[in-house]
DNA sequence: TTCTATATGTTATAATTTTCACAAGAGGAG
DNA sequence: CTCCTCTTGTGAAAATTATAACATATAGAA
């Protein structure tokens, strides 16, 4: 691994070429092009170069890029080829709905449990994933090697719910909950903030004079 | 409104900034530092002067900043002063977790209706909004007045609903499905990616030695 | 073999964004 | 009034990221 920082826009970007890359796959498309790869991103062909190149050489010059062995490098270089085991806590309504999303085990995460305090909920399954009570969560996490907490709870409980995953041994946490949340340096942290979202999409509306 | 180009990464700070300035309104707190929001947020004093700087000057030297009149400032620059009539495509399970959402309705977003091509799910609600046909969606968009399209359907149908969503009129699009949406300039696009999301999350694990 | 067309990898340049350092304004104490 | 402390606003420097341009490598045709 060449260990220069890399921009997190050119990690983003990877995410969305390696979709893309294994959409081709499936359609039986053998060879592609950068050209080819940022026109169906809405980006430019020295851009994905540029991306690429921060990690070493996958393409050969005047022929393009082997679809099927760049999205393999791609998978490598995002840590998608160990299997990751994920735990959602909060079975609400945006849990119920993350613990039956598709996306996450096509990528190749699975989602173990969903934790919720909700006597009434326990033992039901969302999806075919059972419901914990919050009280397993720490003994969870550890037994069934558990690297990924993803929280949806609400705000005011969030910093709780991710003191109990920090403690438990977790390794990353995705957060739902409109909040920021304190963790120590080894806990890697990323926020999904829907209202943030829709008020940066407003802002720019406001902007070209909606 | 002073108009240099601003970066994307300020104006998500200030909504951060805002939903903290919110909670300490509601806790009576009358007048707050720069290095007391920076601390809040994970961030530098010196990037919070100079997010707001961008927008005119806000505070008082050697004082700080009034928590109510900076929030309003930041409200009107992210333009929530109007309020904003939203739809959702898609009654699955996150366009239902989204209807049911309630952080939208907080930061001044009205959700009207949900729109689904199921025939058997017209005719309910989801917390109280109701779901319609898609057919009904363009005309709806007109009468209502509506101006953001939020996009919960599958990424093979994300297309054709945008183009609908496009040619009814609407100016801005929250695209949570997995996919890169095409649309002309005039329409604000913003990608809430759940699985690039995660995948980010990985990348940063693997590099911790997770 | 040589020539042409094509697309990569890379270096140089430009643009953007963050960080730093400090001058300047505000308010309170003496 | 003067001094001292506090915190903002800002201009310059540093760091980061994107864009553009081109030299290099490959494949195929003649």
């Amino acid at each position: 691994m060449k260990s220069a920082k890399i921009p997190e826009a050119t990690i983003i970007r990877l995410s969305v070429y390696s979709r893309y890359l294994h959409q081709l796959e499936k359609n039986g498309v053998i060879t592609v092009s950068s050209g080819q790869i940022a026109q169906s991103v809405n980006g430019s062909s020295a851009q994905v170069r540029k991306d690429l190149a921060y990690f070493g050489e996958f393409g050969t010059r005047g022929v393009g890029y082997n679809v099927k062995d760049l999205n393999q490098q791609i998978v490598k270089i995002l840590g998608l080829t160990k299997n990751w085991n994920a735990v959602i806590v909060g079975a609400g309504n945006l849990g119920s709905a993350l613990g039956q999303y598709k996306g996450f085990q096509e990528r190749g995460f699975n989602v173990l449990a969903v934790f919720d305090n909700d006597i009434n909920k326990i033992g039901l399954t969302i999806g075919g994933v059972p419901i914990y009570p919050i009280s397993r969560l720490a003994d969870y996490v550890q037994e069934e090697d558990v690297q990924i907490g993803i929280i949806a709870v609400p705000a005011d409980s969030a910093q709780d719910t991710v003191d109990l995953l920090v403690d438990s041994g977790i390794k990353g946490i995705l957060n739902f909950a409109p909040c920021v949340i304190k963790t120590p340096d080894h806990v890697e942290v990323r926020n999904v903030d829907l209202a943030v979202n829709l008020e940066l999409l407003t802002y720019n509306m406001a902007l070209n004079g909606s």
